[in-house]
DNA sequence: AAAAATGTATACTATACCGTATAGTTTTAT
DNA sequence: ATAAAACTATACGGTATAGTATACATTTTT
C-alpha cells in the first residue's frame, strides 16, 4: 500500500491542479478572463481559492498556462504525416475536412473567440494560436500545392498565398457563422458537399490557368 | 434670435450625446465592454457622468446603442448599385476590391473583435453584425453568380456556397491575420495582386466544371 | 428678469473582485 | 504516533466600478 501510494503520488499529487485547470478552462472559454473571476473558479473546482494560488501565481498566470495548452491541443490535431500519393482532390478532400472538423468544434470555436478577444492584453497568446493553428496548416497545404507544381499537375504561381485561399474558402463560410452564432452547425453531408464544391472549384481553377 | 434656437433645440441639444458617443466607441472599440469603466467614458467625452446616464439608461445599453450604429455604418458600406455588364473578372475584382477595403479598416477590424468578444452576452448584436455584413454581401454576389449561370458564362450549382467560398477566399487570408496582429496591414500591391489570384482561381474553376 | 431645464463636480452607496492572511483540518511520509 | 505538507473555510485590505444623490452653475424658455 505505502509503495503504491509513493509512487502515484511524486511530491505533489496533481489531482487538485486538474481540477483547477478544468475548471479554469470551462469558465475561461465560457465568459473571457475579465468575466470569469477566482472565486468562480475555485468554487466550479470544489477546491478552496488558496490552493488555486498555490499551483499558479495569479489569475493572468493561470489564464495563460490554460489557453497556451489549447493552442498546443489544437496544434496537436495538425496533420504531421506525409501526404499520400492519390488524386490532387481526394488529397485536398481529406485534408479539408480534417481542418473543418478541428476549426468547427465548440471547443475550437471558443478558444478562437477568447485568444482574439484578449489579443490586445496577451498578444504572446495571438501568436502562439497563429503559430501552432493557421501557419502549420499553411505550411503544410502549401507544401503540397508546391510540389504538385513541380510535377505540373496544377499551375501554382504563390503556394503560400493558394494555401490560404483554400483555407478560407473551406473555413469561413461555417466558421464565421458559427462564431456569430447564426444558424445550426452544419451536418456532416453540408460539409461534404460545400466541401466537394470548394475542391473542385479550387483544383479547376488551379488547373486550367494555361489553357485559357 | 429666439425662433432661430428653438428650431434648433428640439427639446435637447445633440451636441453632448455625439461627445458621448464618440467617446465611447472609441474606448469601446479600443478594450471591450468590461474593460471600458463609465466613468472613463465620461472623462473622454469632456461630460460628467450623471449626463452620460442622463442620455443613456446604463452601460449595457450605451454599448448596445454604439455597437448597433457600427454594425449600421458597416451595413452602410456595402453595395447597393446594379452590377454593371462587365467580364466576370472584372466585376469580381472590383467588388472584391471594395470588400478587402471595408473588412480591413482598422475600424471594421474593431468592431469585429468586439461584437465577436461579447457575443455571448450580446447576442443580438452578432446577428445584426451578420445581417448586416457578411449576409447582404453575400445575397449580392450570389444574385451576380446565379445571373452569370443563368446566362451560361458559369456553372454554378449552388450560388449561396460560391458567394461565401468567394469571400472567405479573398478575405481570410488577410482578415485573421490582421485581427491576430500577425505581420503588417497589406499594400496596395500586394491586396490586387492576391485579388486576382483568388479572381482567376475562382471563375476558371466555376467555368470548367463542364469541360473536365 | 424669473423660472425651468439641463449640465457640472463631487461625493456617496453598494457591490465585486484580486490577492493575502489566519486558523483549523486532512492527508502523506517517516 | 508524529511531524510536515497540503488543503479548507472564511475573512480582510485595497481597489475598481455601476449607478445615485446632492449642491451648484449655466443655458434656455417664458
Amino acid at each position: 500500500m505505502v509503495s503504491i501510494a509513493t509512487e502515484n503520488s511524486k511530491r505533489k499529487l496533481p489531482v487538485k491542479r486538474e481540477l483547477i485547470v478544468a475548471a479554469a478552462r470551462k469558465l475561461f472559454l465560457d465568459a473571457g478572463f475579465g468575466a470569469t473571476s477566482m472565486d468562480a473558479i475555485a468554487a466550479e473546482a470544489g477546491v478552496s481559492k488558496r490552493t488555486v494560488y498555490s499551483h499558479f501565481k495569479d489569475k493572468e498566470a493561470l489564464f495563460a498556462a490554460i489557453m497556451g495548452d489549447m493552442c498546443r491541443i489544437i496544434s496537436g490535431s495538425n496533420p504531421d504525416e506525409p501526404i499520400p500519393d492519390e488524386e490532387p482532390e481526394q488529397v485536398l478532400k481529406t485534408v479539408g475536412l480534417h481542418i473543418l472538423h478541428s476549426v468547427l468544434e465548440p471547443e475550437a470555436l471558443d478558444v478562437f473567440r477568447v485568444v482574439l478577444a484578449e489579443n490586445a492584453t496577451f498578444p504572446e497568446l495571438g501568436k502562439a494560436f497563429w503559430d501552432a493553428g493557421p501557419e502549420v496548416m499553411k505550411d503544410y497545404l502549401a507544401g503540397y500545392l508546391l510540389e504538385l507544381d513541380k510535377r505540373g499537375v496544377l499551375s501554382v504561381p504563390d503556394a503560400d498565398l493558394a494555401a490560404f485561399q483554400f483555407m478560407g474558402m473551406i473555413k469561413w463560410p461555417c466558421h464565421i457563422r458559427l462564431l456569430f452564432g447564426a444558424g445550426k452547425p452544419p451536418t456532416e453531408k453540408e460539409l461534404a458537399t460545400a466541401l466537394d464544391q470548394a475542391v473542385s472549384t479550387f483544383v479547376n481553377g488551379l488547373k486550367s490557368v494555361n489553357s485559357s
